[in-house]
DNA sequence: GCCGTTTTCGGCCCGACTGTTTTCAGTCG
């Protein structure tokens, strides 16, 4: 008799979704060099997007009896998606690599340098290396090659001077900031009627690879003048009569697009994107025979072009209602603009209060009342203080005793700044063994419990799930802090067991936190599919000082992203209801 | 490699910019 096919134990290293989608755009940059059909690659870009942002364990749902679908996941895709669950291993892209030196893919990260220019460089010359092209480039030996000269020898030298600089993608609260004054000084060049950000930014991602900003004006030419006498121009990578490319000294790429004012509507579209969302769009036009691009909409037996001045337009010629841009990501989002099913996305206004703050009696700088009226006069109604609880030893948790005074101090505050109202909270530590940090006695006086984990955060994932659980299931607390434990660009979400956390904190009550520092945790994805199994989450700024409140605005940005209603978000609730709410 | 109440085969979004090109390929977003 046959036996089944070893898979590996619990416990034993398996392969993520992102080292799943790695591998699947590795084989797609390995395709595209080696000349095959795009289209191919395209599916298994496609996939690999699909996958890391599939908010399961896709290799551990392929090794149980029902793998999931994945759009564009076909027979031979999905085979090979489960031959890795399963193995740890793929036939087909260890091929590849045997064929494909590993330097020729660095070759792509360099700005103008694709497949086609790879392969050229490496049938020609030989080069299998950004060190070898750059030793070849120095010496013009490019020169020689069809359609290469030394203006090309320079370019790829810039080019591979620049890798490091864009292989981090910027913060998105760093990209506000940069932006923020960059608009102000365009505005005020003549002629322009409207000017606003784009792409990634506009869209509220996480990481934004390059700032997208679009103008409606009468005369281009002043405004990119504009925007290359500003100081700190590194150097203008593509200058057009449309748009024009910069780089700022120790900044990011700078695309600014510019459109006359009847033109707007489809430029909008256009560059805020994303790329799958504009692609849809196009198909879309297509079956009404119109062909979509940023100028307009062509009719395709005529030739006549429809300008829409507006994105309402753009959308309405569709047959759909107006997209908000943070869902624009090709992830139902058009059929649920067909259907009419679009949610009524939660804003900022609505948020009423803050679930998570700190003060300087733990790890935080200002005072207790410092904190309160910078809150109160953003226009929140209360804030729950969170101090640290005193096992989190580097952030001087609080004794018992200490949280005794602590409630002093807030009654007295309270009483200065009432209706404001500061709620008695912590953060809670979830200590390595699933014990809790405090006594439910202690527990049972504060008005508002967050639990975070700190430490142990090398553990496998069923213990981090055991005290994500644990802390769920203790009627006491109120919230899961930041529970991926991820800060973007400096530190990977925990793996836990994401559908068995949501359905806990759906049963029990138990609030999820969609933090808006750096951590931005939850991400869109896993709080859209904890919504999905009816848990319902809050956004907090996790603010250690008062400047840090207005982060609250980047958990309202992932709320939007995860297609959240206010009422999904437990604090666009007074004090009393919310308090009501975790009882 | 995927996918279909117009298709199981023949399509697969669209245009700007650059460089070297006498009409276009490669790259990018």
């Amino acid at each position: 008799m046959p036996r089944p096919r070893s898979a590996p134990r619990s416990g034993e290293a398996v392969l993520s979704n992102s080292e799943l989608a790695r591998i699947f755009n590795e084989i797609a940059d390995m395709l595209e060099i080696l000349g095959e059909v795009v289209y191919k690659a395209v599916a298994y870009r496609r996939v690999a997007d699909a996958v890391e942002r599939w908010p399961e364990d896709v290799a551990a749902r392929y090794r149980s009896a029902e793998p999931p679908h994945i759009p564009g996941a076909g027979a031979a895709l999905s085979a090979k998606l489960a031959e890795l669950a399963e193995t740890g291993h793929l036939e087909y892209y260890e091929r590849l690599r045997a064929q494909v030196p590993a330097g020729l893919l660095d070759m792509l990260r360099i700005q103008g340098v694709g497949p086609r220019t790879v392969k050229q460089l490496h049938d020609e010359l030989g080069i299998a290396s950004v060190d070898e092209l750059r030793a070849a480039a120095e010496q013009g030996q490019l020169r020689g090659l069809k359609g290469l000269s030394s203006r090309t020898e320079e370019a790829i030298l810039e080019g591979i001077a620049r890798i490091d600089r864009r292989s981090t993608r910027l913060l998105l609260h760093d990209a506000d900031e940069m932006v923020g004054g960059l608009l102000a000084r365009l505005r005020e060049a003549p002629g322009v009627r409207r000017i606003e950000t784009a792409g990634s930014l506009r869209r509220r991602a996480a990481t934004i690879g390059d700032l997208d900003l679009l103008a409606a004006v009468d005369d281009p030419g002043r405004l990119f003048e504009r925007l290359n006498a500003l100081t700190g121009v590194d150097r203008v990578l593509l200058a057009g009569t449309d748009k024009t490319s910069i780089t700022l000294d120790e900044g990011p790429q700078i695309d600014l697009m510019v459109c006359p004012p009847s033109a707007w509507g489809t430029h909008l579209v256009h560059l805020t994107g994303s790329a799958a969302h504009n692609v849809a769009l196009r198909g879309r036009a297509l079956d009404r025979g119109l062909s979509l691009s940023e100028k307009g909409f062509k009719e395709i037996e005529t030739g006549k072009l429809l300008l829409a001045a507006e994105e309402e337009e753009v959308y309405a010629r569709l047959d759909l209602a107006w997209i908000p841009p943070e869902l624009r990501e090709d992830d139902g989002e058009i059929q649920a603009a067909e259907a009419g099913e679009l949610p009524e996305l939660v804003r900022l206004d609505e948020v009423r209060g803050d679930t998570h703050v700190h003060s300087d009696w733990t790890d935080g700088v200002d005072s207790i009342e410092v904190m309160a009226r910078a809150a109160r006069d953003l226009g929140r109604a209360y804030m729950v203080l969170t101090d640290h609880s005193p096992s989190l030893g580097i952030a001087r948790g609080l004794s018992p005793d200490r949280v005794e005074e602590q409630g002093a101090e807030i009654a007295r505050v309270n009483s200065l700044l009432g209706p404001f109202r500061v709620l008695h909270g912590t953060e809670l530590e979830i200590r390595a063994d699933a014990t809790l940090d405090y006594p439910d006695e202690l527990l049972a006086r504060f008005d508002v419990v967050i639990a975070s984990i700190h430490t142990g955060r090398g553990q496998p994932s069923d213990q981090l799930t055991r005290r994500a659980l644990a802390a769920a299931e203790n009627p006491h607390v109120d919230i899961l802090a930041h529970p991926t434990g991820r800060i973007v660009n400096r530190r990977d979400p925990l793996g836990l067991d994401w559908p068995r956390v949501f359905e806990a904190a759906a049963r029990t009550g138990t609030l999820l936190e969609m933090n808006g520092s750096p951590r931005l945790d939850l991400d869109e994805h896993l709080a859209r599919a904890a919504a999905r199994v009816g848990a319902r989450l809050v956004v907090a700024s996790d603010a250690h000082r008062t400047e840090e409140l207005p982060q609250l605005a980047y958990g309202v940005s992932m709320a939007r992203r995860a297609w959240l209603t206010a009422d999904q978000v437990a604090n666009t609730r007074g004090a009393a209801d919310l308090m009501k709410l975790v009882e």
